[in-house]
This record gives structure tokens, C-alpha cells and sequence, in this order.
DNA sequence: CAGATACTATGACGACCGTCCTACATATAA
DNA sequence: TTATATGTAGGACGGTCGTCATAGTATCTG
């Protein structure tokens, strides 16, 4: 039931998504809900953010793991994306953005999830990188670029129904990763 | 009272809006409302991405006329931006970003706006690195990087309420713009 | 003045919303 | 068998949604 939520939020947003609706893509009935899920709607979206988002973070640490450079990590999740974006026709972009988008800060339940995805996928690149031997005072503000542009390049991709936007952000982050840094070489 | 509606689509997202929020926030009445906007809430959508789109559009022109270096254009920016988003207390982040990716691609109207929006926006940040001479063929995916950039730079910050990381994310773009490009040296 | 046009105001409609509630099925325990 | 959890099924409620039709009010033309 949860990732029937998360795929309909993901596409029609929170407000855009009726509890029906996903009843009926789960197959679940309208008292299991309220069974399951005291809190309704909302704890539904929370469940969904921490849901959707700890699986990113699972194929983020895979990756960093196999990773051989900062760069080649990137390169590899964009392939991921692409993949995906290109799978569902542009439809599915970042599983929790335009949730978090709607509700923040107004729904604690749903910012305090998206609070925490963020951190965890913070600590996954912090590490990558300071395993690469990036210069400990560069990791932050270089863990949020690219998060930060992932993110836009997603939003680009879907209204343009086109990956490249995600190819070309890619591109030129990995100009800062593979040498650009004034400080590193 | 597209100012009005536009305020509160990208506060509350466009389905989590009513037509009837709009028209209290504005003082219209419901019938003025579908005498000037025949199309209904789609036409008023739309029509806020062009309007809101348009104000940013000229920001950047102007920004983009005064700018010493792609650097500086940047960093000025990124001051007007967070001061947009501590004087709204994270609540006003990108005016379209919300409902793009809420109505893309179902809504016609909308997607078609905000892509067109988009290609302004492209086109004033290109035109600005031509005349600072960047390489051509490194121009289109460094304006998209930093659209990309900057749209999630203002998601993480409403998340977090809090304005670093769109300090950081533009510090990390600014390494690249300032002296990263291998190929420009 | 009369008449047409542009716009405002509001009531009503059917559909859907999130929530709650009772009735029912199933399963484990005594 | 009976008692008691555990969870399913779906009806009902008050409210809001987007939309439209109708009535009213300015404003301008002749």
C-alpha cells in the first residue's frame, strides 16, 4: 500500500492524490487504512517519504561503494536516473520532492521525513567523498551542490521530456569533481 | 489577482489550492473569474507560470547586464534568493517549480508555459557567459547546470529552512564558473 | 433618455474529499 | 465450542471542490 502511495504522490502530488485512489491501486480496503495508519493521510505521506527515500539511500551506498571516482559515482547514478525517468515516460522524477514541495513546512510529520532522508543521503556522499580524499572544508558545500542538482536536473528532465538536461548537469558537476576544485590539485 | 494566485499556488501547490482561496485573497468574485480566465483553473495556472516566469526573467536580464564575471552574476542572485526565501521564512521558494512538477506533463497548458519559461530563463544565462567568453560548446550544459543548480539549492533550503544551501550549492557552482573549466585556462 | 456592453456578485449542482463508524470475516487461545 | 483479538469491507457525514447559470451593476454609445 505504501508504494502504491508513493508512486501516486510522486505523480499527482499530495494534495492531488485521493485516499480512494490509492486504496484502489493497492487493492486494500478504506478500514484497513485507518487501521494501519492512525494518523491518516498524513502519516501516510510521512510513511511514504521515509519509505521511498531509504531507498535511495540503499542504491546510493551500493554505489558509493563500487565507486571507483566522485565523478564515476555520478556518472553512474545519472545513468540510474535516466533509466528511470526514461522507464516511466518523464513521469517519475524524484520520489519525494514535490511532497516535500507541498507540505513543507506546513505538515511536521512529512518535513521531519524529508529532514531526515536529506541527512541520510548527505552522509552517504560525505563519506564517498572523503574516502576519495576530497578536502575535508569542500564536502559539505559540494555534497549539496550535487544533491541540489540532481534535484533541478530532475525537475528540467520532466518538464522537457528529456533526459538530457540530467546528461548535461551531470556533465558539468563532473567538471568540478574530476579536477576543477582551485584548492585540490 | 494572478499575484494572488500565484502566491498561494506555490505556497500550497496548484490542486492544493481552491478557486475560492484565490478570489478571498484577491477580492474578485467567482464570475469575474471565469469571465476573464474562460479556460477555469488551467487557464489561471498557466497563466501565473508566465507571469511569475516573466518577473524572474527580467531579474536575470538585468542581473545578468551588471554582472562583472558569470561568478558575480551568480553570487548576486543567489543574495537576492535568500533574501527572498528568510523574508518569506522559507515558505516562497522557485514561483513554478511546485506546480511544474505537480501538472507536467498532464496539464497542456502548464507544461507549455513552463517551458517556455524555462528557455528564457536559458537564454539570458547563455547569452550572458557568450559575452564573458565561455566556450561554446561548454555553454548549454553549464546554464543547466546552474538552473538545476539554483532550483535545488531553493528545494533543500525550504526543507531545511535554512538558507546554506543555497550558499553552498552556489560556492560549489562558483568553483566550476570561476577557474574550474578544465578546457578553459 | 434608451440600449448595449463589460464586468461583478452569488446561488446551485454534482462530484469528490478525509474521516469515522459499524458490521463482518478470520484466526488464535482456552 | 466459545471468547477474543486482528484486520477487512464499505456505508454515511459534513465539507470543499471546480464549474456554470442567472441576476445585478456599472460604464459607455447614440
Amino acid at each position: 500500500m505504501i508504494w502504491a502511495a508513493s508512486k501516486l504522490f510522486r505523480r499527482r502530488g499530495y494534495s492531488g492524490t485521493g485516499l480512494r485512489e490509492i486504496l484502489a491501486a493497492s487493492g486494500a480496503a478504506r478500514g484497513s487504512l485507518y487501521h494501519h495508519f492512525p494518523g491518516g493521510k498524513e502519516e501516510i505521506g510521512a510513511a511514504t517519504v521515509t519509505a521511498a527515500g531509504g531507498l535511495v539511500t540503499e542504491t546510493l551506498l551500493e554505489l558509493a561503494r563500487q565507486a571507483k571516482s566522485p565523478g564515476d559515482f555520478l556518472r553512474h547514478y545519472a545513468d540510474l536516473l535516466i533509466r528511470w525517468l526514461e522507464g516511466s515516460k518523464f513521469q517519475d522524477g524524484c520520489p519525494i520532492t514535490l511532497m516535500l514541495l507541498e507540505m513543507t513546512p506546513r505538515s511536521a510529520p512529512i518535513s521531519f521525513a524529508g529532514h531526515a532522508v536529506f541527512a541520510h543521503w548527505r552522509a552517504v556522499m560525505a563519506d564517498m567523498l572523503a574516502q576519495h580524499g576530497w578536502p575535508s572544508e569542500q564536502i559539505a558545500p559540494t555534497v549539496t551542490a550535487l544533491i541540489a542538482g540532481l534535484e533541478g536536473a530532475l525537475l528540467l528532465a520532466r518538464v522537457e521530456c528529456n533526459a538530457k538536461p540530467v546528461r548535461d548537469t551531470v556533465q558539468a558537476l563532473c567538471w568540478m569533481l574530476d579536477g576543477g576544485l582551485p584548492g585540490k590539485s
